[in-house]
RNA sequence: GUCUCCGUAGCUCAACUGGAUAGAGCAACUGCCUUCUAAGCAGUAGAUUGUGUGUUCAAAUCACACCGGAGACGCCA
């Protein structure tokens, strides 16, 4: 890549300033300034060595000139000290050819690491709602991100199949049952609401099972949980790992010792746990935690931080390099205790890195209403796949940064669908499309060179450069841990190809120019498609 | 009270994590289809980045204080 090449160039120039490692930048200056790249390191030199930053960036520009002519065409300086970079058109053409024939660097060893992403993992006690679509959305296009950048990616579903909110949710399910075996109860309001308990235990009593045989709490997951699979598929998420949580905290070895139960005992060797009123406290307080947690309730019973903790040790015993979890901002107070928890397991808590996303609001009459499992008052994630299209969703939830909170105005992203982003990017691939199938057509000279020189004007050339910018935004994806740059870029690459289209033809009678214009529009599709697809949306090639 | 996130154009959001003249779309207005898809393009208009102070060559971005919005603080998960 040019700007890595830039970067390890600098990186050598900086050597002989300082020892120090200077963290400069190199990156695509703003419009009114006509360069490919700019660079900020002649003033954070200066900072350190006390020299005029023009004079510094001077003598890099003539170390560069000298030695580098082969990729730069010019260099300039501005004000405080910005180094510019003008780049030689033939490193575009070079990198378009490139990525048309799909000629990438070698991944590192490095690279390769094994990374652990936990997202969604929605309790299985109702349908998956609008919230659990924007993790899964950046959960999986996360992984699909990382994917592409070398890594071993590992997408696991973590599935709470006991504690309380099971207990409840059987209970909900067989007094719906009993309700509609003509029992008159009322039904509290603690209980799971939804319409959808109602019609598990219709299914129950048409399958017309003797009552003393029917196990209501395993019907109620088995039918969520398959609910729930089925919704993802229709959101093109694919879980690598089911985990259930049963299998650390119910499943017993030789010594009838659960998962749990061992990782209770260790805390407590460790002196990370002790017993006060008759319960098992977590010193979560020594690793940064604001207070100590229950781990065992004075009755006995595990709390659901006693499942987590060895759901992690599990995790991290698996031997990730890496684990990711994404959670609804509303985990966010838990975020301190499962890494006191990393901590006191004898890991490095950097090992873990938490993704928090804002929740998701729906306005209803100018008011926003926040999702409910328990109360039933949630927007089921089906509901809006159904009616805005599994694109459009996906896009909706990657568009903005996880940090900002979505306001979903149902109505108006039902009107705004024709004009929706994501139409105006799969039209790119649609238009490329149908220019390269018509191209069959014309008779074009057997091994005719392609003269990308050809390629020289204004609306080509800034297409060029944005194709060549992909994989930079790719990697600054990962970096930040949001897909959301790659919205953006993918939007301004649309807007840039429909500029040059409007402007030039492809396929014309010079035929010289035809195919080079020919190579520029499949470099386009490539990059379009490659990116629609880590967004996790497709690209029709007609609409 | 403690903690997390947010406040940028009328609306929804960006701004490559401290860089240059803060960018898009929607909504409004004016034009462009006999040629590879008009789900497109060209143009007009719209911003004291919540307020204040500070840090420095440089602040929407960092620090402190205040104002406003959302959320979390259980022997629930």
């Amino acid at each position: 890549m040019i700007k890595n090449k830039l970067i390890k160039i600098l990186n050598r120039i900086t050597n002989k300033y300082t020892n120090k490692k200077i963290k400069f930048i190199v990156n695509i200056p703003p419009k009114c300034i006509n360069f490919d790249f700019s660079t900020n390191i002649a003033m954070l030199i200066s900072d350190e060595i006390k020299k005029n930053p023009i004079i510094i960036a001077n003598e890099i520009k003539n170390i560069i000139l000298k030695k580098e002519n082969k990729i730069i065409e010019k260099i300039e300086i501005t004000k405080p000290g910005f180094i510019n970079f003008k780049i030689k058109n033939e490193m575009f053409y070079k990198k378009l050819h490139k990525i048309i024939n799909n000629i990438k660097k070698k991944t590192k060893k490095n690279n390769k690491k094994k990374i652990l992403i936990e997202f969604v993992s929605a309790n299985p006690t109702g349908p998956l709602h609008i919230g659990h679509g924007r993790g899964a959305a950046i959960g999986d296009s996360l992984s699909r991100i990382l994917k592409y950048l070398g890594y071993n990616v590992i997408k696991e579903y973590y599935l709470n199949d006991t504690g309380n909110q099971i207990n409840i949710l059987e209970k909900s399910v067989k007094l719906r049952y009993k309700q509609l075996n003509g029992h008159k109860i009322d039904f509290p309001k603690d209980y799971y609401n939804g319409d959808y308990i109602i019609d598990i235990a219709k299914k129950i009593v048409k399958n017309n099972i003797n009552i003393d045989k029917i196990n209501f709490r395993q019907e109620a997951i088995e039918n969520i949980t398959k609910s729930i699979k089925k919704d993802l598929k229709e959101f093109n998420v694919k879980f690598d790992n089911w985990f259930y949580e049963s299998k650390i905290s119910e499943k017993k070895d030789k010594n009838e010792k659960t998962e749990v139960d061992k990782i209770c005992n260790y805390l407590q060797n460790k002196k990370y746990a002790y017993i006060n009123k008759g319960a098992l406290w977590l010193a979560s307080t020594k690793f940064g935690d604001d207070k100590d947690r229950v781990l065992k309730r004075s009755d006995g019973r595990y709390t659901y931080i006693a499942s987590d903790i060895a759901y992690h040790k599990n995790k991290i015993r698996r031997n990730f390099a890496k684990l990711i979890n994404i959670w609804g901002v509303d985990h966010h107070g838990y975020v301190k205790r499962i890494k006191a928890c990393i901590n006191m397991l004898g890991y490095n808590k950097k090992k873990i890195d938490i993704i928090l996303y804002q929740l998701v609001f729906i306005k209803k009459n100018k008011q926003s209403v926040q999702m409910s499992t328990r109360s039933g008052e949630f927007i089921k994630l089906k509901t809006i796949i159904n009616e805005v299209g599994k694109d459009a969703c996906r896009f909706f939830f990657l568009i903005n940064s996880p940090n900002s909170q979505i306001n979903f105005d149902l109505t108006l992203t039902k009107t705004k669908s024709k004009k929706n982003h994501v139409f105006y990017i799969q039209y790119v691939n649609a238009r490329c499309y149908s220019i390269i199938k018509k191209s069959k057509n014309f008779i074009f000279k057997k091994n005719k060179k392609i003269n990308f020189s050809l390629l020289n004007t204004e609306e080509e050339m800034i297409l060029l450069k944005n194709l060549a910018e992909f994989d930079n935004v790719v990697i600054l994806c990962a970096k930040t841990m949001s897909p959301h740059h790659l919205v953006e870029y993918l939007i301004n690459l649309a807007d840039v190809y429909h500029k040059f289209y409007e402007k030039h033809r492809v396929l014309t009678k010079n035929i010289n120019i035809s195919v080079a214009r020919l190579e520029l529009i499949k470099g386009t599709q490539i990059i379009i498609k490659n990116g629609l697809n880590l967004l996790g949306i497709s690209s029709p090639n007609k609409m």
